[in-house]
Order: C-alpha cells, then structure tokens, then sequence
DNA sequence: ATGTGACTTGGAGTCCGTG
DNA sequence: TCACGGACTCCAAGTCACA
C-alpha cells in the first residue's frame, strides 16, 4: 500500500471530522490552502516537518496519519 | 515531540536491531549511504517516498517510525 | 564503518488566478 | 468550497571527497 495514499485519505478523514475546510485547515497548519489540496489529491510527497504540523493541526497523533483505514 | 528526532531514532534502533551497517541499510534502502547518516544525525527533513523506502528495507510497518519509543 | 561540508538539481511549497 | 494551472522560490534529494 502507498503510503501517500494512506497519509492523503487520513487527511481528508480527520479534516472533514472536525469540520474544517480545506482553506482554513491550511491556515490552522501554518500551510498553503492549494498545498492541502495537492496533498489530498495525492499530487505531492510531504517533508517531514510539514507532517507535524498537519497532525498538529488535526490535533492528533502523528502516526495515525500512516495507519491504513479501510 | 519532534517527529523527525523520532523518525531518527527508529531508523537507528530498528537498523541495528536487525544487524545492518548504513552502508549495507542504505544499499538495501537503495538510498545514498551518506543520506542515511544524515537522516539519523536529524540532519535533513525527509519526505514521505523516502520514509517509505526506508520503512519497506527495514521491513516494518511504516507507522511504526513514528511512534516514539522512551 | 560513519560524520561532515559543499555542491547541483528536481521537486516541495507559495502565490496568483479560473471554473 | 474545492480542483486545477502557471510561475515562481527554496529546500530536500542525491552524490562527492575527505576526515
């Protein structure tokens, strides 16, 4: 399994739990808002220090953003 | 917590645990031997092909890098 | 067997827009 | 609200020589 897949498909999952669009979860992150959106689409591979600051964001654990939900 | 000290640490123990040199790990990894030194010593941010990569010749679950062990 | 500085280049990441 | 494009900037990727 891809791993930019899993990390995208999470994103999106623990976004749209907590009812945040797409621009203003890219504020809350400290990231561009066509950034989130090329990350969802599975258009780019994300650094590191970047993944922090979405699960940051997401108010969750870091490695539950690379644990496949199926 | 800082992710990338994490991810750093996980690399070296999970490496080692499995009796690997980073240059026979980087080779493996099919990675630059000099590139995984950088990576341990939290020298570079890395990006999420690469964690993969790095998870997949380590045979592990790729979350697993990101839980932090104390 | 590993740490480190320096280097080039491809892609991560930003910012403008449109439908 | 989001997908998607073009044109940037800058840092990660990948490699080298040397300690």
């Amino acid at each position: 399994m891809d791993i930019i897949k899993v990390f995208a498909n999470n994103v999106k999952k623990y976004r749209t739990e907590i009812g945040l669009s797409q621009e203003a979860f890219a504020e809350k992150a400290g990231l561009h808002r066509t950034y989130i959106s090329a990350i969802e689409r599975e258009k780019r591979s994300i650094a590191l220090d970047n993944v922090q600051k979405i699960a940051d964001a997401l108010e969750i654990e870091t490695y539950l953003l690379f644990v496949e939900v199926k």
